[in-house]
RNA sequence: GCCCGGGUGGCGGAAUGGGUAGACGCGCUGGACUUAAAAUCCAGUGUCGCAAGCGACGUGUGGGUUCAAGUCCCACCCCGGGCACCA
């Protein structure tokens, strides 16, 4: 009988959300597991790098579902962002009907793959119901002292004209459009997130995460041990602080360096002989691009006609001004060391600036600048220190003399969340002249987004021209007040959404307690590594501040977290800008949802970036179409004859294949487990080729459908169905294997002649090392390769492997 | 420059602790069925030598450890990713 691919699969898919067999409430009675995916932007059509993610996550609900975990599996929609406004922009159409038209055709397009969720739960964050809470948010961190107003110099995207968030600047372009990034001096949100620091860095520990994704988030989070003190500069001109990790090389310091925008060179120029230089210097950096700025040649930089006095041997030192030095990491100054800084020593041998070694290098020292430890030299009462004694000692004198302390640094930057765009969320503010910054009150949430007129960006958020929301009386005290007109960064929306999964209908509070105490945190969690140190840093510190604030049951969002590969085709990750994308609907036509399934996870190991080849999906299909003549009785024959030791053997085939697949689901090694099923499928054929018994095919065939299922759902349903096995497959337990029934009873055991393989024999797998000797001892292949050699070992290792060494 | 991954047939890949290298699939070759094609089925398919039972070689390169190395150690080459003047 002729499979037909349409009617069954639109068959289960309309019978699995009619009785929402996948839909789940909280019960105490069975283990939860918390499916996740990181929710997708709503960019309209999906390809077949996307539908290899689906089919993860689809096929891990399904198997937690039969091992008979409460599975919560929700979906819903990263609404906000650019593509949609960049959209209006070119076509006019409101963001809002152009988004929720992409969300219908993706719901359609996951459906039609196959893919179940708890659709009761959709969330999207561009609905007033769930930018609600974004707003609650951001009144609760403000309350808390967490997010906060400041100017400060930010990157600026010419493009999107938006200011950006350092995460979301690459290599000094921007994340999303990849055009240069610039430095503007602006008054922008932040969320005070380097006062979690610390705790984001040391619970990384506990988390089930790929190695790689930690040490991207320890390194961007960058901490370091040093210690600040203060240089005077000489003639009373005031002082500045100094940041090291090397304070043992202080008597080493022949110069110090300022950023171009540290506050401090203001005074220090003004009257001045070099002003004019020195301030056009400053100009000609700070209007520098961020790429501009990252040249790694020259160094540019200036002397600004003023010393500083070294605090160890009170030496008059030369102080400038440097790009090389940055206003946003540590005091924004150093002190110069070109003995033991490889950047010191090149701005120093290019100016011809005093270099004298602290450290004593290793004897055959052909470097430059020594950055290694050792012992103190030239370094007063320092001298004869190893570095890590010296630190000590010099830290204690500098406290001593009260001008420094240990101090530890981050590279981790306070996260800019304000954006000069329409389509986001508004962030709950009101300028008052009198009151200054006023937060919305909690019973006038949310701020409603207003629908404008002209969406293109001007730097400034297009909401600041729709006069009649921006204008409002303060709440404070009823004066003329103006609305901020910024709107947040969407990584804001993203850095809880999964919390509000568990309660995604609650109109009076961001979720229930319960709710999130029953299905917090989020058991595995599945994405793509480019939000390494963005959305998985994010999501961590809004979590642990909703935790401090006794909201959040759990401290950290996602225990396990799965990071997969992308699909290359022609050499590129397959995306629409690249022009490369497959798309599944001739394959839904030809083959099906179940074949476009078991291809995208037979394709490869799900961490590894995978090659798409478009005869791939043949090979799955014919797999399946197997499967279904084997379910149709169109191969080989089945009688009601007495079991023999054919059933004995296949029946052992079929335990040992569960038990394989069911640990390389575990260990999420989903190729594998798709060639186990075939390779036990090939063993059905030729056993029901040979003469099958009804009732061990029975047996057989149902484990494999069990199996099939939450890889080939579809298929696996309706035979589940037609051949009688009774209930929904779905909800069918996960079959168990029978370690006696899987043992095999012999196995091929290797025979080697000093390493090489001479031959092979059939024993039983309990065999002995002494039988086993005899066996190797005894063939007569082997025998030709021991004549007339002495036999100097036998190794055996029953029942793999025995080596013979002949001398 | 530093920190992670990774180099296995024509291709995607397999080989949890050192123990049959190449499972499974794609592709290709030959055959069966067919008037023909498609579909399906059967056989073959790492390289070299051989008519063949067989042998030699073979997991990026060069060394090493071991009875035994894709797997462990040392050095190097190449590819991918992350960070990149962070004091």
């Amino acid at each position: 009988m002729e499979y037909d691919v349409a009617a069954v699969e639109a068959k289960w898919q309309d019978l699995w959300e009619r009785e929402r067999i996948f839909y789940t409430t909280e019960d105490a009675e069975r283990p939860k597991y918390y499916n996740l995916q990181m929710y997708p932007y709503p960019s309209g059509d999906l390809h077949m790098g996307h539908l290899r993610n689906y089919t993860y996550v689809d096929l891990l609900t399904r198997y937690r579902r039969m091992q008979g975990y409460n599975v919560l599996s929700p979906m819903g929609w990263d609404s906000f962002g650019l593509p949609a406004e960049n959209a209006a922009i070119a076509t006019g159409i409101h963001p809002r009907e152009f988004t929720e038209r992409q969300i219908l055709r993706m719901k359609s397009q996951l459906r039609r793959l196959g893919a179940v969720y708890d659709w009761s739960r959709e969330l999207a964050c561009h609905t007033p119901e769930y930018y609600r809470w974004d707003q609650w948010l951001f009144l609760k961190l403000y309350e808390r002292g967490l997010a906060y107003k400041s100017r400060s110099a930010v990157n600026w995207c010419e493009q999107d004209q938006t200011v950006l968030a350092n995460e979301q600047v690459v290599s000094g372009a921007c994340e999303r459009c990849n055009s240069p990034v610039t430095r503007r001096d602006l008054s922008q949100w932040h969320f005070r997130i380097t006062e979690y620091a610390d705790r984001l860095l040391q619970d990384l520990e506990g988390l089930d995460w790929p190695e790689r994704v930690k040490t991207m988030q320890e390194n961007w989070i960058g901490r370091s041990e040093g210690s600040e003190f203060t240089i005077e500069v000489a003639d009373g001109q005031g002082e500045f602080e100094v940041y090291t990790t090397r304070p043992d090389t202080i008597f080493g310091m022949t110069f110090a360096v300022l950023a171009p925008e540290h506050p401090l060179v203001e005074q220090l120029v003004a009257g001045g002989e070099h002003e004019d230089d020195i301030r056009s210097y400053v100009e000609k950096v700070s209007s520098a691009s961020e790429l501009e700025r990252m040249t790694t040649g020259e160094k540019s930089g200036i002397f600004l006609g003023r010393y500083g006095i070294n605090p160890a041997n009170g030496r008059r030192v030369p102080l400038y001004i440097a790009d090389y030095v940055l206003m946003g990491y540590g005091t924004g100054a150093i002190m110069g060391v070109p003995g033991e800084d490889q950047r010191d020593w090149d701005f120093a041998t290019q100016r011809g600036l005093r270099i004298l070694r602290t450290v004593k290098p290793p004897p055959g020292f052909e470097g430059e600048a020594y950055v290694g430890e050792g012992v103190a030299i030239n370094s007063g009462f320092l001298n004869g220190l190893p570095t890590a004694a010296a630190k000590q000692r010099i830290i204690a004198w500098l406290e001593e003399k009260g001008i420094g302390r240990r101090a530890i640094k981050y590279r981790l930057h306070d996260w800019l969340v304000s954006r000069q765009r329409y389509w986001g969320c508004p962030i709950p503010m009101i300028n008052c002249d009198s009151c200054g910054l006023v937060p919305v009150p909690e019973k006038d949430l949310p701020v409603i987004h207003p629908d404008v007129e002209e969406y293109r960006p001007k730097g400034q958020s297009p909401l600041a021209l729709v006069a009649d929301w921006v204008e409002v009386d303060c709440p404070r005290c009823g004066a003329a007040g103006r609305r901020e007109t910024d709107t947040m960064d969407t990584f804001v929306d993203s850095s809880w959404y999964f919390l509000r999964y568990c309660d995604a209908g609650n109109s009076e509070r961001i979720f229930d307690d319960d709710k999130v105490k029953y299905w917090m945190a989020v058991d595995q969690y599945i994405g793509g590594v480019e939000h390494a140190v963005l959305h998985l840093l994010y999501a961590r510190f809004i979590t642990k501040v909703l935790y401090d604030m006794g909201y959040s049951p759990a401290e950290e969002p996602f225990t396990r977290l799965f990071t997969q590969g992308m699909l290359v085709k022609d050499g590129a990750k397959m995306s629409k800008s690249r022009g490369n994308v497959v798309t599944p609907e001739p394959y839904y036509e030809r083959y099906g949802a179940d074949a476009i399934r078991l291809y995208e996870l037979f394709i490869g190991p799900p961490t590894d970036d995978a090659v798409w080849i478009d005869g791939g999906v043949e090979g799955t299909a014919r797999f399946l179409d197997r499967v279904w003549r084997l379910g149709m009785g169109e191969v080989g024959s089945v009688s009601d004859r007495e079991p023999d030791r054919r059933d004995h053997a296949i029946l052992g085939v079929a335990h040992r294949a569960l038990r394989k697949v069911t640990a390389d689901i575990d260990r999420f090694h989903f190729n594998t487990v798709v060639s186990t099923l075939m390779a036990l499928i090939n063993e059905v054929i030729a056993y029901l080729r040979g003469g099958g018994r009804t009732e061990t095919f029975r047996q057989v065939y149902q484990m494999l459908l069990l199996m099939l299922g939450p890889l080939a759902p579809h298929l696996s349903h309706e035979l589940w169905e037609r051949l009688g096995y009774g209930g929904i497959l779905a909800t069918q337990p996960w079959p168990k294997w029978d370690e006696e029934i899987a043992r095999e009873e012999t196995v091929v055991m290797v025979l080697q002649v000093n390493g090489k393989v001479r031959d092979r024999a059939e024993v039983p797998v309990d065999i002995d090392e002494a039988t086993a000797e005899q066996v190797a001892l005894r063939s007569p292949r082997m025998q030709r390769w021991l004549e007339g050699g002495r036999i100097a070992r036998v190794i055996t290792r029953p029942p793999r492997i025995v080596n013979v060494v002949v001398e």
